[in-house]
DNA sequence: TGATAAAACTAATACCATTAGTTAATATAA
DNA sequence: TTATATTAACTAATGGTATTAGTTTTATCA
């Protein structure tokens, strides 16, 4: 059918470099021109490889939404309830410190709608619906929960990425009672009918 | 002493010119090429007025989290404890709704450990620290119960405005459910006992 | 071996921030 | 009121950026 390509630059080698540079300098660094510099082609070379600086964002954002899958779903191996989630919240945490500019990227993509991005995305929404369904909530009541806890990693991340947490406080200790807050408010039935 | 400035442009007016490029095109869009032209000057006019784009951003976070500041510190006005946490709760995502582009600036400063930035986020803070105070959290809990609530404002804000809630599912409702269930789990003394 | 297609390249363009140096106008001080 | 100092605009030039067009090299396949 269609040739092979000839020996060249691989794609996934291309974005893991563009990973590297993310997390080393920043997202904003990623530039086309950093990029080639680094694998060591000129600039438009890469248009081989990716529709543009729009195209690159979008690979790198799949790529890092892949590999925060990755870590989520081994965390939640071997563990159930309460744990699992506080596991799985852990994971995506921990993601994001250690790959700050690849967590960037994750939501750094042109179009959030495209196909790509959303079937990446869903995985981990899925993932998390799994996870929280140990608190057997009924109908919308679980993606309201799910909602919930993704505001509380990405903001939790965001904002201690971005300096947002000055008080010298653990911030360890802040994400546990944080998410034992949320999950003991979203176990308990009768939350609604209070003051 | 020191002399006034000659009537030119005034900084206010050049910020708020800044401000509303970033809400109606995005804050990348925050260029000095893009705002000369809005006010109608050229480029290299602006170092007049502040050091560069990193000036400008610095400018842009402030105003910003002046902004945000007042619009919740309003919404706090004739009501307590949990209504006051929702109500303040709303009129920060509302603010990110109305005001995309100031918004994001908010926490786009180059310097977050910056003076003038701190000062700003400073208040937000201690305004949510009082708001919270209906719940009678000792000590350090207080600023873990701030950590997180500021964690699901923002996650929740840059979550909707990134594309990243695709489900049909009322946004307004899922919010309120998530400050609930959170408060609720933040008002309960013996949460740490339990599984 | 020869044809094809991929992937590199050079050259050129347009837009961006930034710096240097200049000019005009205003406010302050005599 | 006049002279001076200061502010805020300007033009011109530089270097970095993405991007397009057109070319060349090279690997793969028939």
């Amino acid at each position: 059918m269609s040739p092979r390509p000839k020996i060249g630059l691989d794609i996934s080698f291309i974005i893991e470099a563009a990973g590297e540079i993310a997390d080393q300098y920043g997202v904003q660094e990623v530039t086309l021109a950093s990029l080639a510099k680094k694998i060591g082609i000129r600039p438009p070379s890469l248009y081989n490889h990716f529709d543009g600086l729009p195209g690159l964002r979008k690979k790198l954002a799949i790529y890092g939404i892949d590999k925060l899958y990755e870590v989520m779903a081994d965390a939640a191996i071997g563990v159930s309830g309460t744990e699992a989630v506080i596991a799985v919240s852990q994971a995506y945490v921990n993601f994001a410190r250690k790959h700050p500019g690849i967590y960037e990227a994750t939501l750094l993509a042109p179009d959030p709608e495209d196909v790509d991005v959303q079937r990446a995305g869903a995985k981990i929404v899925d993932l998390s619906v799994r996870v929280l369904q140990a608190y057997h909530l009924e109908g919308e009541h679980a993606l309201h929960a799910v909602r919930g806890l993704r505001s509380i990693l990405h903001g939790f991340s965001a904002l201690e990425q971005k300096g947002g947490f000055k008080m010298a406080l653990d911030l360890n200790e802040s994400l546990l009672i944080i998410l034992k807050a949320f999950l003991a408010g979203i176990g308990q039935r009768d939350r609604l009918m209070e003051g």
